[in-house]
DNA sequence: ATGGCGCGTCAAACGCGA
């Protein structure tokens, strides 16, 4: 089974590079984020004609995630709260409660794989709000993590993580630990998180530096090859068990219209036996 | 490094992202 994250920056302007890529590369599951539309706003069908099940959390404006998966999701949640029904409009109104996570079991003839598509808040400048309630996320998620692990199950939780975890995941990281994605804080947020005993997908075959999902649109940083890698596929002990190789699709950031991050994806097996 | 990019909203600049 492939697994992909995708940060698309706007769904309706990137559905065609979707599915585009999805009708050449037959991914089973993939988590979005950034929709920047609400559910009512984005039109599922190409996707489905292309053999997905589509469960949106979306959100006029910002953020917004969702899971495509060419097998049956079941136990769909919205929220780390574990929401069990889609809010409605007029409840999505604090951008850092709502519509940056959403979790459902993917159920397949050789097993089940939860996973979860995740949107953690930027959270700059760090001395405004936003950092506070980036900080007041990854809490949350460290909560549902440790709640998750007790069950000792498969699952993945995939998504743009926007946290900087070593000297590797940009060229330099100089002026980086007074900026929210490098802030001491927030590393040590994803760390602690990590630390309950996630495998970060990327890093088992990819352990050296210029690995990026990430470059901005400005600067001339694609050209430049600046980017960062903050869009990450964490593991449960018993998914990584049937982890077999992953990688970031940098080729899409050269794209006409691309989006500012590209898809990574891990491939893994759910039946032990294989 | 942050003006410089790109998106959504709303109908002109502005908020936001990372």
């Amino acid at each position: 089974m492939r697994i992909a994250t995708w940060n698309v920056n706007s769904l309706r302007a990137r559905l065609s590079h979707l599915c585009h890529w999805l009708n050449k590369d037959k991914v089973d599951v993939v988590l979005l984020q950034e929709l920047k539309a609400q559910n009512h706003q984005i039109d599922t069908s190409a996707l489905e004609d292309l053999g997905y099940n589509v469960a949106l959390f979306g959100q006029k404006s910002w953020n917004g995630v969702a899971i495509l998966s060419r097998f049956p999701l079941e136990d769909i949640r919205y929220g780390v709260e574990g929401a069990e029904a889609l809010p409605e409009e007029e409840e999505v109104a604090d951008p850092y409660v709502h519509a940056r996570y959403i979790e459902a079991v993917v159920s397949t003839s050789q097993g089940i794989v939860r996973v979860a598509s995740i949107y953690a808040p930027n959270g700059n400048p760090i001395d405004s709000d936003k950092f506070d309630k980036k900080q007041r996320f990854m809490e949350q998620l460290d909560a549902h993590v440790a709640a998750l692990m007790q069950e000792e199950e498969k699952f993945v939780l995939a998504g743009d993580y926007n946290v900087l975890l070593d000297d590797r995941d940009a060229p330099s990281m100089v002026g980086w630990e007074k900026d929210a994605l490098g802030h001491p804080q927030s590393v040590a947020a994803l760390r602690g998180m990590i630390h309950r005993g996630l495998v970060d997908a990327l890093r088992v075959h990819h352990t050296g530096t210029g690995l990026y999902s990430f470059w901005d649109y400005q600067g001339g940083a694609w050209q430049r090859d600046n980017g960062l890698l903050i869009d990450r596929l964490l593991l449960s002990p018993q998914a990584a068990d049937g982890l077999r190789a992953s990688g970031v699709m940098k080729q899409m950031r050269g794209q006409k219209q691309a989006s500012d991050h590209v898809p990574v994806w891990c491939q893994l097996v759910l039946d032990k036996d294989a």
